[in-house]
DNA sequence: CTGTTAGCGCCTTCAG
DNA sequence: CTGAAGGCGCTAACAG
């Protein structure tokens, strides 16, 4: 690969005028600019990427760290950052935090190969985070509580999403309320879980701890939770599941057992993922700001690399989704 | 933050003794090691990428370059990319394409800031990729016709794809099929269209130019197409969408017109995406063994990286999955 | 307007 | 086993 110094010496100038030529610099003769040029174009040369950012310890990349590449429930989120940080003139590149503290997100976090990122990842530990976030380096987190004086939390009113909801099948009439939890790290589901308990006090409803099951966010998750419910014997009349993906899963479970929804018993799921509608009966359910959540995250950060002061936490709010799959 | 002279400093001892005492190296007794590393960690020590990476000419991490890293449509894909990578210790990113010369994918690719890429975006011109293209610098294409010394192309033979669906509609005895495209520029696209044409010849049938319409692979772009279709007067006995997502558009348009699925008319898919078995009805398609290409193609560029010889040309196949849009 | 110089932070001979 | 020295490729004063 040519070199600067390759384009220089072809070119006939200095290392540095190369550089000035080539980015634009107006110091530069236009004749001299024109012969620069064709020096590198002639070979082929591109700038390491590597060297300049080491010298300006900047690299105008920000990192969307999210637990598995492969899961498609992050597309409106994902949109959301990416169209603030092209506007903005930001790179952005997505990683995994897959294998823990060997995983690629961990290793750019700490060897700073980015200006900045956006956690959305549970299998990432605080400490890492902690570590990692200094002054000057705006670490955004999304669905998670962690006290910082760097990092800043983004967050979804998942109190209120969880109020609403059971607020909504009490209102329906339903009064045995079923909750299926997601992963106990995630805050998300402890504040839609508080929500829920909140909403049935409220109500003056019990809160049968028989009715809470521990579930983990994925449809598999969901179903096994349901089957364990059908296996109590007694069925309440409605189930909150703390995420679409679950009530997908549940869904399939009481399909298998001929209970059917919403006649035997109502279902609410949480974050109207695409699926969400096409589901029958299409699932009812709280929408998530999941578009605004990520722009946001993401001019929280250029304002930060600007040196603007900023809030260290904001709440977004939610809506309920009213489809057929509650009574 | 500190760098490797502070640690050095404070650990009482040379520059080198810290990196060798970090990396591993075996000449530096335990003694100093202890130090070294006790002084790193007082110090919250953490190397810069950058500059071991100047210094290497390596990375460690390959690029997964996604036309737009919102799309939920790449899941199986990544998946396979990303466990292969894992495996083997390499770092994956994912890039957008999105902004042309200046995405950040063009910007990874051009300044060689990863080992190696696997591109599937039609919005990178080949020009960018056969530029970047070089001895040790292995790149994969997926779904595109690019012929180049340093360019290996994976594909899933959707020749064949668009052969088997139209070949099935014909055995359902249906005649008049009309074919909906992918974007012009889309080879994946073209191919199943050869296949359908071919198809078609072979059981003597007319390939008839008003039933063949051009759509984009989106929903909307289905739902127009559709909306044409239907508006044209009389109705083709099947309609085969390039992918599913156009297929989901188009259904919805029939089923605003009162036209129903399969009674009146059977529609077919391609990809087999994760809604198709949740649409209403459940769409029969063709599956394409995604998250064997993504495993592959990591593959070829861990061979290829490792000095190994590979092929320039790799090809799977697809599979039929009846479901019930089908007559 | 152009060239010289001094690093960015790290790794790696090469002599002690 | 350790330390000094050189350099990866580029940028940014500072002179000329």
């Amino acid at each position: 690969m040519a070199t600067i110094k390759d384009v220089a010496r072809l070119a006939g100038v200095a290392i540095s005028t190369v550089s000035y030529a080539l980015n634009g610099s107006e110091k530069i003769s236009p004749a001299t600019r024109e012969k620069v040029i064709g020096a590198a174009r002639q070979l082929n040369y591109q700038k390491n990427g590597f060297a300049s950012d080491l010298k300006r310890t900047k690299t105008n990349t920000i990192a969307l760290i999210l637990s598995d590449l492969a899961g498609p429930y992050y597309s409106e989120l994902t949109k959301g950052v990416q169209e603030v940080s092209v506007a903005n003139g930001y790179d952005l590149i997505a990683c995994s935090s897959k294998g823990g503290p060997l995983s690629t997100a961990t290793k750019f976090l700490k060897e700073k190969r980015v200006d900045g990122a956006i956690i959305l990842a549970h299998n990432i530990s605080d400490e890492v985070i902690v570590e990692s976030a200094r002054q000057g380096f705006p670490i955004i987190v999304l669905d998670r509580h962690l006290e910082n004086e760097f990092v800043i939390q983004v967050e979804v009113d998942n109190f209120q999403g969880g109020f609403v909801a059971t607020e909504h099948l009490i209102e329906k009439g339903l009064k045995d309320i079923a909750f299926i939890s997601g992963p106990p790290r995630s805050h998300d589901s402890k504040m839609r879980y508080k929500g829920y308990a909140t909403a049935l006090k409220e109500y003056k409803l019990d809160v049968n701890g028989k009715w809470e099951i521990h579930g983990d966010f994925t449809r598999e998750g969901g179903y096994r939770a349901t089957k364990m419910l059908i296996a109590q014997g007694r069925l309440p009349e409605a189930v909150f599941y703390a995420n679409d993906e679950m009530a997908i899963g549940g869904i399939q479970a009481f399909q298998e057992n001929k209970i059917r929804i919403p006649e035997d018993i109502s279902v609410i799921g949480y974050d109207d993922i695409q699926l969400a509608e096409f589901m029958t009966p299409p699932l009812t359910t709280i929408r998530q700001p999941k578009y605004e959540a990520g722009a946001l995250a993401m001019h929280i950060i250029l304002q930060q690399l600007a040196g603007v002061e900023v809030n260290s936490y904001y709440k977004l709010s939610t809506e309920l989704i009213t489809r057929k799959s509650v009574k």
